[in-house]
DNA sequence: CCAAAAGTGTTGTTTTTACACCCATGA
DNA sequence: TCATGGGTGTAAAAACAACACTTTTGG
């Protein structure tokens, strides 16, 4: 069969060129009618649901790593990655059905067991802009594309695990550092960008408030423009102002002490 | 020689045991005489310090092999640790002489090459109470104490690095979770645990806005005691309200938003 | 013209900061 | 007794939370 020549295929090219006992896994954030969603790879002969993830070749870093197989996943050059844990347990990939799967598919023992060796995830998390991904499946999976944050469960290994550590870690980040940049187009509207967060914590925000809250922040600017063509009253455009907006990043937004 | 005996027996025993390409390495804070302490091993045949380390045995996971190393080093059983950061920069043992240096003394290249691998490093840092620590070398090192953070420059491989950054998610971590409960005696005055932060920030905090902001926490308890012997009005003793404080570092100190 | 969303200010409350005096102790 | 550090309160400023009316637009 077709997607089992695909596994065979994938084991036996790069395998071996990969560092052992390291992978990492991407959770994706993108953000669209006014939903935060998260990217799932479909996997193959199994009803269940991935983050698309990958390994370590020797001359690489980690980051580059997770922009690497986020190209392939998402078809971006740019990524904003965080690190955010490294998953460690050594029984992480128990209950995997996925080297008895390769086994029962035809898979080579010697590369199926490839598979079987233990894993550390080194857990990602990314925020990209949804309207540009072109989501494309890797070769253990059907099907990539985006899910609403209450379809994300029951997902493969500890996936779920990791998963719900980088929901916590994107709210944490709101705290002290801006969030909005990468997921959302060059320019929108303050109502967007309010959604964007009340996602993101799950909660509504007073519109005042708010708009108050992220001016003082002074990374955004104004447009002479306004978004036409919507009902309503034309909400005016906002871009960031990407030099304070990356200084923010690097700073911190104010502290505790 | 003694030393190098000590390395080849290091690695013929344990060398294979461990997970290849991974390592973790911990900076270790402790508090006394008012100062932040952070606990090196001073290298064999090397004019440098490092950072206590070690490698993942394959039924571990990374805390409980960062668990394993600091008991090694500090004789502590009880030690409060977080993963914050992973080094995977391929290039980062790079100038690293350890490779050459085993050679040279003699060690079996197979068993060398063991060391000349690539390694990521998972970071951790501790916070322990100083006067319960008692430190002791690793076979690579003949000496471990104590010193000051200033002290700390010039580390072996990327551990200048690692050192930096543990210091900066430490200072993180005052934002939103106590801190003190592991690195101060069970009683404590309260300037003691205002130089502690004092310290961790490195800058002057006001006593009465201090003691109110961690009032305010609700997670000290004012004992019926006071600190006598020392010159000056005696202080009373707290210690930390061990249920709250277990609260307050899993549910964050209030937020942002 | 009306329903729905956008824009904008003010007020009361809470939190944060800045600051000064008295007290206890050992030297 | 005095020098040193510990203990405590208050007032001004800043940040935050709550809240309502007017404007614009497409339907």
């Amino acid at each position: 069969m077709e997607a089992e020549d695909d596994l065979l295929q994938w084991t036996r090219k790069e395998g071996n060129e990969y560092l052992s006992h390291i992978s990492l896994d991407c959770v994706v954030f993108g953000f669209h009618a006014n939903q935060l969603k998260v990217l799932l790879l479909k996997m193959k002969h199994l009803d269940q649901l991935a983050l698309p993830g990958g390994f370590l070749l020797p001359e690489e870093t980690l980051e580059e790593a997770a922009i690497r197989v986020l190209r392939e996943r998402t078809g971006l050059e740019d990524i904003f990655l965080q690190q955010f844990h490294v998953f460690s347990d050594p029984g992480r990939a128990e209950g995997n059905k996925r080297c008895e799967e390769l086994k029962a598919i035809g898979f080579h023992p010697e590369k199926a067991a490839w598979f079987a060796q233990r894993f550390l995830s080194v857990g990602f998390y990314a925020l990209v802009d949804f309207s540009l991904v072109d989501p494309k499946p890797d070769a253990l999976s059907d099907s990539c594309g985006w899910h609403n944050l209450d379809g994300a469960l029951g997902l493969v290994l500890d996936h779920d695990q990791i998963f719900q550590a980088a929901l916590h870690a994107v709210r944490a980040q709101l705290n002290y550092q801006p969030v909005g940049y990468n997921l959302l187009p060059k320019k929108f509207t303050m109502p967007e960008l309010q959604r964007l967060y009340e996602t993101i914590l799950d909660k509504p925000l007073d519109r005042r408030n708010f708009q108050r809250k992220i001016f003082s922040y002074g990374i955004l600017r104004r447009l002479d423009e306004k978004r036409t063509g919507v009902a309503h009253k034309a909400p005016s455009l906002y871009s960031f102002d990407l030099r304070k907006y990356q200084k923010a990043l690097k700073q911190g937004l104010e502290g505790g002490w």
